[in-house]
DNA sequence: CATGAATGAGTATTCATTCAT
DNA sequence: AATGAATGAATACTCATTCAT
């Protein structure tokens, strides 16, 4: 790489004085900010009427923030810290599956706390934004990737894994279990997605544990080591 | 189910006039279409520097398509139509794993000859899309979930999968990892994201067939029968 | 005038193609260009659609027509055509207050059998047109003028008309009865006035013979000779 | 009626930014508003010319209005509102013949004070318009209507005016030729229509006097009583 | 600091007119 | 002569951003 790593990391997407004002003005900017670009994506999102919902003027917003893509970096900044922070609370000396059940219900959790977040992910994701927005996103997924690192790093010396797994593709491909997973418990679509993968019936939900049990169990098969 | 399955499978999104085209021209604005929306997302691609690009005017661009939505929907339309139509060529009588390789194969080539199409999946799915959007997209999940379907059966019959195993969830477990494998092949934020889950190192490059190898290992593992 | 006189009196609105189609094509065209001037008024009028309506191509349209201001001044020039025969019909020989009653009863028939024409008038005359078409209107008015000097020659002649009137005030002032009469038939915001200055509550409905009585009462009061 | 009556009268139909501007700008914007309207008619008119014309950017009109036609209701409705406020200076008691006088010269100002304003009352009647628009037109009206019903109540009450008289249709004349006189002053078609009519050579000026004395004096012969 | 009025480039869409078939 | 697909300038309206108060 040619920038300095984690240069990006250190960016400041918000000015000086949004870090003086009142916590709680913060915080509501935040959090209307999310749930719009959430909502309506980065493009349809009205910076005019994310003010007026957020109940402060167009001109603070814009003393706060540069510009509505700094807005949008800020948050995804902000909610990437977040939940960076909710994976480092797992200790991989817990055993690897315990350490990936226990990320599973984090990601449950998260999708009911943050429900904005992953839209805004996958938006981060798609559009042309600067492609900052998305580096800002693999920041997240390098603290997951080095949680991994670890958790197969414990689980092989301690038995748990099998020696012969490829602990990158294993990494990988666990990991996008719980992302999809996440997911379904985010947006209507994906919802949606799952109830027809799944086979569900109208009136039925999906039972969770079952769903992580399943995960944690192919897991457990797949790279698990035979007793 | 409410509505009459497949009401909106059959709606047109184009007008009649767009049946009469040249058919390269045809091609060359959907291609384009396809191109610009998986750029920018729905909302910042513009429907005039699109039709310039497709090198048709503004008028003829309308006179195909009442609106860009409908534009939009058109090509989400033809996707899933092409992508189905891949997915339909996977005969489950071939075996349970034999068709599963076979799946990944196809969403590796998918990802390869129809590179923005995934990109749009994923906005039809984030914004707040006329719902119709993502509800197309869903068709495509149901001719995969039958897919998905048959495999079981045919794989529970032949013993090649174990009796016990609930073909919904793993179904689901199964086709997320089929999605997220191919969207690493898609956009650059996925491709960095399996660079960086994975651990590759700056010069080299992901192995697809490792990659597929142990997708299918941890589906025979998880699911297969020990012989 | 530097523009002989009459010169547009003479212009053709129409190319020579319009005369040599199918009479009923012809009148099919002039019939719904009137109703959908009247409509919708000259701008908001879309040439595309009134040529679908019409049952023809928008290129034979524009063979027949060389624009669409063009196929409007062809409307207003047959329509004041058709209404300057009905008016050369009033013979001022047969008494001025005669002549002018049936100048009255003819103008409340044309509002039922053109119904469009005076909202085309009404709006030859509000917008930019390029005057041409006010002046195509005003030819009628002088069709009008000239048959109420002959009526009031004929009138003063044979002792029914005051000697003193001032013919010109005259025609003037009752002209613009008449003209205010006749829209009252037309359009709903005139109906409507009608309705408001007569004091007319919601039930009722004017009684044409009882107006056409107080106008030429009016008439005969105001320029008549006394007996 | 089963409206309430005066409900389209409250309704504003600029935004609360329009008040808190400047006299000046606020004026200009509706002179120009009204100069524009009047001249081409209201589809032919363009918002962004019409902006440019008064001074200001498209963006601050909008915040003014909240559509091209909520500008052409409230120049109506504006218009309307001073005109009625000039009708209701006129006292019916001062006796019928003055009364009527008076309305004459107060039409006779306002069709050099508000030049425009008759076209745009044309416009509003012609086109397709919301016919919230005709509706507006007609309060005014309204008001004229009841300045007759009491002319006529004093003037059969003072002996001035015949008995028999039926107020509702004669007011309805009177106002016909009242209507047509202001026309006859404001715009070209109906100046044009006037010359013809009372047969002014090309060089004459119509004598105001003359022709208010002339109407004024159908209007005594027509209703007055006898000495 | 906070405000919100002002700006004007940019957007989706329409429609009079042309012209190849 | 008739067609209607193609054109692109023009339109009403939006919205990120600035700046005077």
């Amino acid at each position: 790489m040619s920038d300095e790593p984690g240069a990006e990391g250190t960016r400041k997407f918000h000015r000086n004085t949004f870090d003086r004002i009142d916590p709680e003005r913060r915080a509501m900017i935040l959090r209307v900010a999310m749930a719009e670009f959430a909502a309506k994506g980065f493009s349809a999102t009205g910076i005019n009427e994310l003010a007026r919902k957020a109940g402060i003027s167009i001109g603070s917003l814009y003393s706060y923030f540069a510009s509505k893509e700094d807005l949008f970096l800020a948050v995804i900044d902000i909610g990437s810290e977040t939940l960076g922070r909710e994976i480092s609370e797992i200790d991989p000396a817990a055993g690897f599956f315990a350490s990936f059940e226990s990320l599973l219900w984090k990601a449950r959790a998260a999708a009911d706390r943050y429900p904005e977040l992953n839209q805004i992910y996958l938006d981060s994701t798609t559009q042309g934004m600067s492609s900052l927005a998305a580096r800002l996103s693999n920041r997240l997924e390098a603290v997951t990737a080095e949680l991994y690192r670890r958790m197969f790093e414990a689980g092989k010396a301690s038995g748990e894994i099998r020696p012969d797994v490829d602990s990158g593709l294993a990494a990988f491909c666990l990991d996008n279990l719980v992302v999809m997973f996440q997911f379904a418990y985010s947006g209507d679509y994906y919802k949606d997605r799952m109830r027809i993968m799944t086979g569900l019936s109208d009136g039925e939900d999906i039972d969770d544990g079952r769903l992580v049990a399943c995960i944690v169990d192919m897991a457990r098969r797949s790279f698990g080591a035979r007793p």
